[in-house]
DNA sequence: TAAGTTTGTTTAATGAATTTACAAACTTTC
DNA sequence: GAAAGTTTGTAAATTCATTAAACAAACTTA
């Protein structure tokens, strides 16, 4: 049933403010964070007293006076634990590990040839052993692992359908938290590098967001006022197949004319097949428009024009204050981000796209996995900040 | 900054948790109450009984015993107040008055012909003015006025911009609520209509729907959760202008291909002219399709397929439980409806498909307006209490 | 050195929920 | 029809997080 309200919710509520503010206004003194939350001296003092005493704020000695006592400064102890997250990417896994603010502590990158779902899973299972052991001690030690997969994910950590893996009902989180014992997050890798953009991006400071996953296929994941928007059934952002040509070509999907069909890079090995007679790699095309190749570089900006078509989509259907363009592709935003800036400008509506900002992610190709591990963070803190104190 | 956490808080959360209850699940005794939310029975008793004295509560007699005391039954007391919704429309203005349950007591149409913004203003004025005058004497008397119009709001209840009215930057909001002193909320027509449906409606029971508004444009509401999604800068579901080709004609946003312009009202008197060599209105193309027309039933039919084809994006980019079509064109539904499922069954993900419905609305006209009175009772509850969100 | 400011803690008060107890009103059973 | 058990709703005592007020400590300024 739903959440009803008692003294201790109360308290939930307004440790995890104090909190909030230690984490992202830090170094902060009690005194402020009474002031900036309407919360008295007293009530903030015992909160963060608490904090202190379960390892997760520190004291860092007094800060400059104001023209009185000096306060005490206050720091978010981002090593009373440590989080994994995981990248599952159609032919590598990207595992990092991370403290409690998202600090790369180490990282491991790793192929696979897909070979079976159980062979993948072994050797996600090896990767998140060694980065488990490579973890500095610490009062929590590991708090939860965090897995970013291309495909649709449920409620219950199934990975239900991963058609570039060729995955179908793989109960992913079940199976890696029994081998672990420690809890398991999964989700799409789409709406992972919106968080992890959302928490160490461009979006640091938007509660709206969307993030475009352009590889293989195209994927994006939504932040609504600061949460994730995932459908009634857990599963949303299937932008890749929104049409941009209802008569075009058939999508495996059943549509027909769906924007990864047009803008995805599958679209634009199959353009330079065509067009420049053999065989096309991403990496050898990046070198060649670099090179100067006109042909190319056409090619590139022909996609710019329909990753611009479906923006203006998103645009006009989500109204975002932020949109992050992520993923492989994204290394090729030299050529992309003129055509998809000239077709905005032409084609979208003027009101929504007032407050709104178009850019390519800076985090390359770690957007996922850093918001995987966010994931396992926040699940730590929202199970944590209720019954720390224990009582 | 955020809201923290005191008793006030707490006694607001269970106060209107348990007027949910009353309102949703009546008649209900204190104890099953209590057994439903996990409150205990003190707390109940204490909330139901400030919630008699404030009128919004009644007792109704003894119920039925399960083998002990006879439970006393309460119901919400509908009437300790009363609501005006108002749909403004590009040719008339449709009021009602309704009292806390949204049902209607009295209702008024009149045709205005935009004349200037003024007229119809003053037109709205003295509509609203009868419907206040026919009001039963009540407790709280009028709480609200709830307007819904065919443009785009900001938060401080400006239409913006309404291009079928050829209105900009009308301050609506500020205006009604200096004539009358009452609170009032403007929103989108399709906002209020999605509220419509979900509160009155076929999505009852639902708390992410669509509801799509096929009229001149098309328009549509999107609730998340239980709640409007507005957008980052208060307005999203210019759903209409999502291309469906990307290389169409050229719309009046300044895109090309926007949905509209294949699956409006307007498009498909603009094919009927064409293809019927005259000028056509849509309810003589009714009755000729009534008659038995092919060719204007084909006209139809085409236009159930582009609607489909809209709607199949709007599966794959919001994954809602329902999608309610509703205004002018749900009359057509006839018609339309086989060639759009046929289309579902054909284009869209099967996962997201799962657990979705498709339906005319119910309501025929006056989703918008059924909406509009229940964003102001709404403001009064989450002035009194809290937020009555739909679980 | 004295006066004023700022920080953070202590103490008492507030009030909403819980726990426990209980009376009233019913039904069931023998 | 009386006794036993159940259900409903209220009352009294307790719990606990917040607030308000007072205060000591630490610092700046004049």
């Amino acid at each position: 049933m739903k959440q009803t309200g008692d003294l201790n919710l109360v308290k939930k509520i307004n440790k995890s403010i104090v909190l909030h503010h230690i984490r992202t206004d830090s170094p902060i003194s009690r005194a402020r964070i009474a002031e900036i939350t309407g919360l008295t001296k007293a009530t903030v003092s015992s909160l963060v007293n608490e904090l202190i005493e379960s390892s997760l704020v520190d004291e860092i000695g007094a800060g400059e006076s104001s023209g009185g006592r000096k306060p005490m400064m206050l720091l978010f102890n981002g090593t009373a634990g440590y989080a994994i997250g995981v990248d599952l990417g159609v032919h590598d896994i990207l595992a990092v590990l991370t403290d409690l603010t998202g600090k790369v502590i180490s990282e491991k990158r790793v192929q696979h040839d897909n070979a079976s779902v159980e062979a993948v899973i072994q050797l996600l299972r090896t990767t998140i052993r060694e980065l488990i052991d490579s973890a500095p001690q610490s009062t929590y030690g590991i708090i939860g692992i965090g897995i970013g997969v291309p495909g649709i994910c449920d409620d219950d950590g199934n990975l239900l359908f991963a058609p570039n893996l060729s995955w179908e009902n793989v109960p992913l989180q079940k199976d890696i938290e029994e081998t672990f014992h420690i809890p398991v997050v999964i989700d799409n890798e789409a709406n992972a590098g919106a968080v992890g953009e959302k928490q160490f991006g461009a979006g640091k400071d938007t509660a709206n967001l969307v993030y475009i996953s352009i590889g293989i296929g195209i994927g994006a994941g939504i932040i609504i006022k600061g949460e994730l928007y995932r459908g009634a059934t857990g599963f949303s952002g299937e932008i890749g197949h929104i049409s941009i040509q209802h008569d075009g070509p058939k999508c495996r999907c059943g549509s027909l004319g769906c924007w990864e069909l047009y803008a995805s890079e599958h679209a634009l090995l199959e353009q330079a097949r065509l067009e420049l007679g053999e065989p096309a790699q991403l990496d050898k095309l990046l070198s060649k428009a670099e090179a100067g190749d006109e042909k190319v570089i056409a090619l590139f900006e022909r996609l710019g024009y329909y990753l611009g078509v479906g923006v203006v989509n998103i645009i006009n259907g989500y109204n975002p204050e932020f949109i992050i363009l992520g993923g492989r592709l994204a290394g090729a935003e030299k050529w992309l981000m003129k055509p998809l800036l000239q077709l905005l400008e032409k084609r979208s509506l003027p009101l929504p796209r007032k407050r709104l900002n178009v850019e390519f992610s800076q985090l390359s190709d770690r957007s996922t996995v850093l918001g995987a591990a966010s994931f396992a963070v926040s699940k730590f803190f929202a199970s944590t900040t209720v019954s720390i104190d224990g009582n």
